[in-house]
DNA sequence: TATTGTTATACTCTATAACTATA
DNA sequence: TATAGTTATAGAGTATAACAATA
């Protein structure tokens, strides 16, 4: 039997490691983990300011300067919202697009030699359990992925 | 069968959830995810300012802003090295013990929740899928946890 | 009045380059 | 010469407060 919290240790030990490798490879592109999410998040979605502010947990302030930026390297694009004029849809670009998909196949092959170790039924047994834990407590809105 | 990267997406989503849960506790005591790690290495570590800036993959001359400014607040203490009178020890205060442990105790009440719906032997699993994972691939050095 | 977003400001985090002091 | 650490500088990330435009 395992010490109490030696699966919280290990959750968080994990994480560092993973976010280690995602800001490796992020800044490879000159992207911080920020950058890397927001992309991520616009990969299949293309929310207002206020929307990527409550995904990121970021004060909509940041998301200006943070949308403000990688507009300016092409990688998005802003838009006022016809309907609310007070609203602005956030756009990835195919540029960006390009990039996130280049992105998301980097992480997946710097990831497979932490998980390559496993058999076959380890890592569906994994893949479930974290799935379970990432769902979280009921009553957690879904949230996103990279 | 998952598709291809399944595995890969769920580390990547969970970290994310486990970096939020962190970022939250941290902000709550005005302590940055790179402050919360330094706190958590200096734990149970006295390392020079040179060992810090590899565990945390930064440059040194981060660590020198970031451990003035944890040293501001009564957090850590620095002392030259009777040896070798180059190197800088950097030492935890006592405030600064008491905090870690304070915010040890919270980040585990806090995971808490995502990992409660989880049966004895799901967790017992759990735990040792993510010590494999996190030892990682061979020859990647011991490093750390919080 | 309330909401959406931006701007001004201030601080932290970060790396690069140049420096000091030891070794 | 090489190593340990600091400082100066510049840019990104972040929140707070004040603001403009729209609802």
């Amino acid at each position: 039997m395992e010490p109490d919290g030696a699966l919280e240790d290990a959750l968080v030990r994990t994480s560092f490691r993973v976010m280690a490798v995602l800001t490796r490879i992020g800044s490879e592109h000159d992207l911080s983990l920020t950058q890397l999410r927001l992309l991520g998040l616009l990969r299949d979605r293309r929310p207002r300011m206020t929307d990527l502010a409550t995904f990121l947990g970021l004060d909509k302030s940041t998301l200006s300067g943070l949308v403000e930026r990688a507009e300016r390297r092409g990688l998005v694009t802003r838009g006022k919202s016809p309907e609310d004029r007070r609203v602005v849809d956030v756009f990835i670009t195919p540029a960006g697009q390009e990039l996130v998909e280049r992105l998301q196949e980097q992480i997946h092959v710097a990831l497979a030699p932490y998980t390559d170790p496993l058999h076959a039924d380890e890592r569906h047994a994994l893949t479930h359990l974290l799935d379970s834990v990432s769902r979280g407590p009921a009553g957690d809105a879904g949230k996103n992925a990279l």
